[in-house]
RNA sequence: GGAGAGGUGGCAGAGUGGUCGAUUGUACCUGACUCGAAAUCAGGCGUGCCCGUGAGGGUACCGAGGGUUCGAAUCCCUCCCUCUCCGCCA
C-alpha cells in the first residue's frame, strides 16, 4: 500500500512513478485525494464535538456528585443531541475511510528510480548471461517426451486426477523432485544463512492482502472453505506462493532493530488458477497449476533493502551455477513488474528442447508496500517505528528447474545425467532410460 | 464438536459505570552515587489519526465488531483466539 502522506505531499511524482508502469493507475490518484480532504474535514468536525462532549460529561459527573440532579438532566438532553451529530459524522467519516482504503489498495508499488522504463517483456534489459547453451550430436528431446520416454511424469494420469495442469511425478521423477527440494533447502540454510521455515499451505484472506496479492488478483487464487456452509464458515485460499504466509510471519508486529535483518526460507507446493491462460504453453510442466517452489523472504532495514536484494538474486543464481545450468538475469522493467514490487530480478534458464528461455526465479524489493499492508514494523536506534523492506525471491521454483535440468543433461539414449552436487541426495549417477 | 476459564501497555499483573490511557512490578532509557559495575535513589518510557512551521493541543485505542448510557476497560449481544477437561481423529 503507498504511503497516504507521499500521495498527499507529492503527488505529481506518484502519478508520475504510476504512469510509468503504463497500466493507468494515475488516474485515480486525484479521487482519493479528494476523498482523503474529504475525510479530513468531517473528522476535525467530529472530534472538535467529542471534546466537547466530553468535557459537558465530566460536568455532568461532578454535578451528580453533588446531587445537583435536576441540572444534570438538564446538560444531559443537551449532550445527547451534540451526540446524535457526532454518530452521523463518524458514520460519514468510516464510509469515506472504506472508500479511500479500498482505492488505494488497488495502487501498485511505485518502480524504484533504477528500475528501466518500458512496456513489456520485451523492453526488459539483460543484466548477465551466466554459461553457455548444451551442445547436443543429436537432436535434444524436450522435456515431455524424456518424461515420457522415463516414466518421470504421467502427464495423462495427472490429468485424471485433478484435470490439466496438474501433474503426477512417477518413480525417478518423484524422486528428483524430492531431491531437488532437499538440496536448493539445504543449500540456502548452510551457506546463505536462511532460516527454514515450514508454514501453511492455505491462508486467509489477510495474508493474501497483505502480500499484495488480493484484492486485484483474487481469480488467480484457488478459494477452499471447510465443510459445505458458505455463510458460516470462513474462507481459505491455497498458496500461490509461500511468499503469502512466509512474509506475513511477523504481521501486526513491532519488531526490535537487532532481530533485522530476519531471512527465512521455505519449502511450499504453490497454486494458482492461472485464469485466462488456457492454452497457452499448457502442456508439459511450464505451465501448471500446482508446482513445487523454495522461497526466499527478507525482512531488511530499508537502507539495506537493495544490498539485500543483490545478494538475493546471487543466493538464487548459486543454486543454477551449482547445477551447471546456462542461465541469465533480467531487470524488469517498469511496465512488467508485479504488483507489490518496487524492483525486480528475473532469471531464465536455457531450455535446450524449448529453444528459448524460462523463467525459474523472481526476486524482488517490494519496500515498505507489504509491510505497510501487513502492519509490520520495527523500533529503530533513534526509538522511531518504520516499516522495514520486505523482499521475496524463489530460490527457485521446480517444474521449470526440472525441464531445464533433464534437457541440459540429456544422453543420446534419453537417459539422463545428474550434476554432482546434486547425486548425494538423489543417490544416481543417471536416471536410465 | 461439548463443558469450563480467560484475552489489559515489551513482559507480568491490578482495575466491574465518571477524576482511568489506565495502579503496581519488571524490562528499557537518562541522571546521581562509583575507578567501573552491581545495588540504591530521582526522572522518563505505548500507538494510530487530526490540527499546528513549532512548542503543543485534540481524538481514538484495554482481542474484534455492534449495542445501552450524558459518559464504557468496566454492563449487554455477536464473532475470533488461547488455556484446561471430555469426545473424535492422522
Amino acid at each position: 500500500m503507498l504511503d497516504i502522506k507521499l500521495l498527499r505531499e507529492r503527488a505529481d511524482f506518484v502519478k508520475e512513478r504510476l504512469a510509468s508502469r503504463g497500466a493507468g493507475d494515475e488516474r485515480r490518484v486525484d479521487e482519493v485525494l479528494a476523498l482523503d480532504e474529504s475525510r479530513r474535514e468531517k473528522l476535525g468536525e467530529a472530534e472538535k464535538l467529542k471534546a466537547q462532549r466530553n468535557a459537558a460529561s465530566k460536568e455532568i459527573g461532578a454535578l451528580m456528585a453533588q446531587k445537583k440532579a435536576a441540572e444534570a438532566e438538564t446538560r444531559k438532553a443537551e449532550v445527547r443531541a451534540i451526540g446524535d451529530r457526532i454518530a452521523a459524522l463518524d458514520r460519514e467519516v468510516s464510509e469515506i475511510e472504506t472508500r479511500r482504503e479500498t482505492l488505494l489498495l488497488q495502487f501498485p508499488n511505485l518502480p524504484h528510480e533504477t528500475v528501466a522504463l518500458g512496456r513489456t517483456a520485451e523492453d526488459n534489459p539483460v543484466i548477465r548471461t551466466w554459461g553457455q547453451p548444451a551442445r547436443f550430436e543429436f537432436t535434444p528431446r524436450s522435456h515431455i517426451e524424456l518424461c515420457e520416454k522415463l516414466r518421470l511424469v504421467d502427464f495423462a494420469r495427472g490429468a485424471k486426477l485433478a484435470g490439466s495442469g496438474f501433474l503426477l511425478y512417477t518413480g525417478w521423477g518423484a524422486r528428483l523432485e524430492r531431491a531437488l527440494i532437499q538440496f536448493l533447502l539445504d543449500l540456502h540454510v548452510r551457506e546463505h544463512g536462511y532460516t527454514e521455515v515450514s508454514p501453511p499451505f492455505l491462508v486467509g484472506q489477510h495474508c493474501m492482502v497483505g502480500v499484495g496479492q488480493f484484492p486485484k488478483f483474487v481469480d488467480q487464487a484457488y478459494a477452499v472453505r471447510e465443510g459445505a456452509d458458505d455463510a458460516t464458515l470462513g474462507k481459505l485460499y491455497l498458496v500461490p506462493t509461500a511468499e503469502a504466509p512466509v512474509a506475513n510471519i511477523h504481521r501486526e508486529e513491532l519488531l526490535a532493530a537487532d532481530q533485522l535483518p530476519i531471512r527465512y526460507v521455505a519449502y511450499s507446493p504453490c497454486f494458482r488458477a492461472e485464469a485466462g491462460a488456457a492454452g497457452v504453453g499448457t502442456r508439459g510442466m511450464i505451465r501448471v497449476h500446482q508446482f513445487d517452489k523454495v522461497e526466499l523472504i527478507k525482512l531488511v532495514r530499508p537502507e539495506d533493502g537493495y544490498d539485500e536484494l543483490e545478494k538475493m538474486v546471487a543466493n538464487a543464481e548459486r543454486v543454477l551455477q551449482l547445477l551447471g545450468l546456462h542461465y541469465r538475469v533480467i531487470g524488469l522493467c517498469t511496465g512488467d513488474m508485479g504488483f507489490a514490487s518496487a524492483k525486480t530480478y528475473d532469471i531464465e534458464l536455457w531450455s535446450p528442447g524449448q529453444g528459448g528461455w524460462l523463467e525459474v526465479s523472481s526476486c524482488s524489493n517490494c519496500e515498505d508496500f507489504q509491510a505497510r499492508r501487513m502492519n509490520v514494523r520495527f523500533k529503530d536506534a533513534e526509538g522511531h517505528n518504520r516499516f522495514p523492506h520486505i523482499l521475496n525471491g524463489s530460490g527457485t521454483a521446480l517444474a521449470r528447474l526440472f525441464v531445464a535440468l533433464l534437457e541440459t543433461y540429456q544422453q543420446a539414449d534419453g537417459s539422463v545425467v545428474i550434476p554432482e552436487p546434486l547425486r548425494p541426495y538423489l543417490g544416481t549417477t543417471m536416471i536410465p532410460s
